[in-house]
DNA sequence: AGATTTCATCCACATTATGGACAGCATCCA
DNA sequence: TGGATGCTGTCCATAATGTGGATGAAATCT
């Protein structure tokens, strides 16, 4: 998997990621620590990264951010992965009959990550997840709900190394507790985050499979624990599930 | 300008921004030509590019395209760079009213890049412009609408050393075709490209400014020679000017 | 005003990327 | 059928490239 000779694109590349999770932007520190690199390493990096347009150094704030060029590249690119007109209207549909916050994720390895969110009516809302946010497979309804659809021996092999897969996460999230939460996603279609990320934050997903009926994309909502309680679980549930099942149905259909 | 100790930042760059200029992908031997670098060098690059999502390789075609990872970064982008919002209802109407192809192109240094497209309802459409083309400033009918309104010392900087900096367009364009062609624009407010890239294949462009007052993006429409006869430009460049009016009155005001 | 954290830059060193050379496939033509 | 052409993929000795410890300046906190 790893190319020979090639070192510095692999950590671009990760650098590149890390400035995506923070619209706002990420400080050379923050990037230092969370790389795992040297200073003038990151630094020059950055700086020429920032030449080519990739980046932009908001000299005000001293932060980090996606610059120009991702721009153009990024709307090349969405002409291949046509996913905000497939989800969009899923999303509205859900965000406004649920008042709740509704998310598309994509899956990229063993990570999944947010591509577009809608937000619900309802005025307390979590800023956990957003657009450019990444969490392991298995993290978070998103992941849940993909990570339990995947071959069983996918799933056996993350779980396996589930400690240095997921992290930071491993602490709130005991690999005993993922299993039977994906057990519990298998029987009900749909999967169920109780807070386990944020405290009173929880959450629900559904995947969308691709024309290999691969589990390849994720519609989540969230929202606080009252709008969660089991007699309206069933309901959110069906209603991911339609949508789910409809963005598959789509997805299948093209090509 | 250019940061010490990066060379693969500009190589991988330059390989990414050759990439997305063609939607249908390139050739290892085609990126070779295009980039003066060597086939293992490319070859290289381009393999660990696909081994962090950034590029894929269609195997079938042995072309290369964008990545998934290039579209998630750029929804994340497009947070900070709201153009489709701006400048589709534009788009929309010059299409509609005119019957031609409107585009939006955005200024990137010394060149503009294709962002947005809107197919016109008349039958015959020129397939030179679309999304991820850039030409150097100065070419294209987008092109001279930004040039022609930039500082006299940029415009003169780019025209000292024109056959550098206009490549292969050169040929068809010369310095003193391209001074006059930007003295009509400022004249009329709007340029027009007499088939300049390719004969019969017109064009009319009108420069959107940034807050900074400086002409930063552009609306164009191309078509075939017999829709752009005199008496129809004027009408054209009406239109393109109102729609651009409208996009920098909106800009201007936003922020 | 001293302590602490963050940012920017230098430069000797060796790790890393480079590209010439080779090999494997197609396709085309005599 | 053979060999000429054009493409892709890989190896590895070489040196050019990127690395990171170290230093200093600047900003922020105590």
């Amino acid at each position: 998997m790893v190319v020979q000779g090639a070192q510095v694109v692999g950590r671009v590349a990760a650098l590149l990621r890390l400035v995506g999770r923070k619209p706002e932007g990420t400080s050379l520190a923050g990037l230092v620590r969370e790389s795992g690199l040297t200073r003038p390493t990151v630094h020059r990096l950055l700086a020429s990264l920032a030449a080519e347009g990739f980046l932009e150094h908001d000299s005000s704030s001293g932060k980090w951010v996606l610059g120009p060029e991702i721009f153009l590249l990024g709307s090349v690119a969405a002409a291949r992965f046509p996913m905000e007109d497939i989800a969009r209207p899923s999303l509205r549909r859900l965000a406004t009959e649920t008042g709740e916050s509704a998310f598309f994720s994509i899956r990229r390895g063993n990570e999944t990550v947010c591509v577009l969110r809608e937000e619900g009516s309802f005025p307390v809302r979590s800023f956990v997840l957003h657009e450019g946010v990444r969490f392991p497979l298995g993290v978070a309804s998103a992941g849940t709900a993909i990570l339990a659809f995947l071959p069983a021996e996918e799933q056996e092999a993350l779980l396996a190394e589930w400690a240095e897969h997921a992290g930071d996460f491993s602490d709130g999230h005991p690999a005993d507790v993922v299993r039977e939460n994906l057990e519990q996603t298998r029987l009900a279609g749909y999967s169920v985050n109780p807070g386990l990320i944020l405290e009173g934050s929880w959450g629900m997903g559904a995947a969308v499979f691709d024309q290999q009926g691969r589990p390849a994309w994720a519609l989540s909502l969230t929202g606080i624990e009252p709008r969660f309680r089991p007699e309206r679980q069933e309901y959110l549930g069906k209603l991911l599930l339609e949508e789910a099942h409809r963005m598959t149905a789509r997805l299948q259909g093209t090509s």
